[in-house]
DNA sequence: ATTTCTTGGTGTATATTATACACAAAGATA
DNA sequence: TATCTTTGTGTATAATATACACCAAGAAAT
């Protein structure tokens, strides 16, 4: 059965991070509504990556689909945060202008399923610049203006990504394959908004025998070299405690 | 806007737990289909507690709406454990029988959206007998008979409180007001599939400063009485660290 | 009154893990 | 050759986790 047609009352939406070796960013979309008379914008604000599911998707398809629109890349790192009634989130005067704007039947939507994608910005850098696409360090988002509940959904997003990097080695899905244990280390300090002591994180990341140290070593940096490692999913399935406190 | 009109595509289940001091067990609903001649059930499964939103409520207010239904309390803990598109659960000929039977328009559902909820046994024994609503334990689901997609909800459900009942303090809303370290380690133990030394066990309670002795003891147990205790939310929101690992 | 039964309640020694802390080495650049 | 920046390493102390066995309290039976 294929059909393809757009389930009312459903959306999805993705809250997409990037890390850039400083500080961690969100992907966000902009959006105007341009005056026909005057040629210039009305309002604008920013939005997630989201839209609609088809009825013969998935849910997880759908913000797959919808991610693979927007930044060209598949097996992007995806897990679902939450779903949420959205009556009274769409409150504000400015909210009501662009549902009358992009009413096309479609703007009642009841629930919005919130999808928490990771990607690693070194593969992206190049599909975006010709969407009004671009990243937004997270520390940014507060003063920011966002569409609906889009505000409300990243906040979600940044709580469960914090939550879950605790306990899961998700983290790695934001780096490259090869990296540096300085990097890991300021992700996760970027991630948490704590620091860690040099030494005590490497003898932490020391244990995890799935952080495998590789023979190449940086080239063309202005001081001592560092070592790449790799994060190994199959050594980690394999040696996995049931331990619960997987940094800090 | 009071308007109350049941939202296709989207419904709601929850996956009921209780512990009866002994064992983790789960709320079911067994439904028959009666064949009007002979008078005999043609089929009979069990459901989760579920059923469709209407478009003037959130998600928690459907959850909590249904639950009073059923078990008539209010006030019950319940999260959300996830959104699950159904399309490609709804396969047996079973399911497409009961599909035909009760469809009333509303059999089109597109997105579940699961809840977790925990109740005390000692408050509902009353309200339930007149209803087909009955404790299964935990571990008779596997061989029961389930609607749809119901048992992959259920076990779904139950992954979910296992990874957060070791991160949060939320086994308590399984157990009365006053309960004994015993009862805790067993409930635990039920919840976990695993065994702990008793003595490690209550040292680690010990350190729970929001776990608070009363000054009352169990009466009429053929034994030595236990003592009671007490979790209090307040005192744990207040003394949380910023530790993980809750017990384990 | 004494015994028996069942569960409650406790401490210590050892191993493991977490924390705090400072300096030499490698390579690029001037 | 000196300077700059980041890499990479060890040890001592505190805190936490683990393994393990026996007496105490009360009810019930004799």
């Amino acid at each position: 059965m294929i059909s393809h047609k757009i389930v009312p009352n459903i959306s999805v939406d993705c809250v997409v991070f990037g890390f850039d070796f400083e500080k961690l960013n969100v992907l966000l979309v902009k959006r105007e509504m341009i005056d026909e008379k005057s040629g210039k914008a009305l309002i604008s604000d920013h939005t997630l990556a989201g839209y609609h599911i088809f009825d013969d998707e998935d849910l997880d398809s759908a913000a797959a689909r919808i991610l693979k629109g927007l930044t060209g890349l598949d097996n992007i790192f995806l897990e679902q945060f939450g779903a949420f009634g959205q009556l009274d989130r769409v409150s504000s005067p400015k909210d009501k202008m662009w549902l009358e704007y992009i009413n096309q039947g479609f703007a009642d939507r009841i629930v919005t399923v919130g999808y928490l994608a990771l990607i690693d910005n070194t593969k992206v850098t190049l599909t975006l610049k010709d969407r009004d696409v671009s990243w937004f360090p997270v520390s940014m988002i507060a003063e920011m203006e966002m569409a609906f509940d889009h505000k409300f959904l990243f906040y979600r997003a940044l709580e469960a990504l914090q939550r879950k990097v605790k306990v899961e080695p998700i983290a790695f899905e934001l780096l490259p394959d090869y990296f540096t244990l300085s990097q890991l280390q300021k992700l996760y300090e970027a991630l948490l908004g704590t620091s860690f002591d040099k030494r005590n994180f490497r003898k932490k990341v020391a244990q995890m025998h799935y952080v495998i140290p590789l023979k190449k070593k940086q080239q063309g940096v202005p001081h001592k070299p560092a070592q790449f490692y790799l994060f190994s999913r199959e050594v980690y399935e394999k040696t996995r405690k049931g331990r619960i406190s997987f940094i800090i």
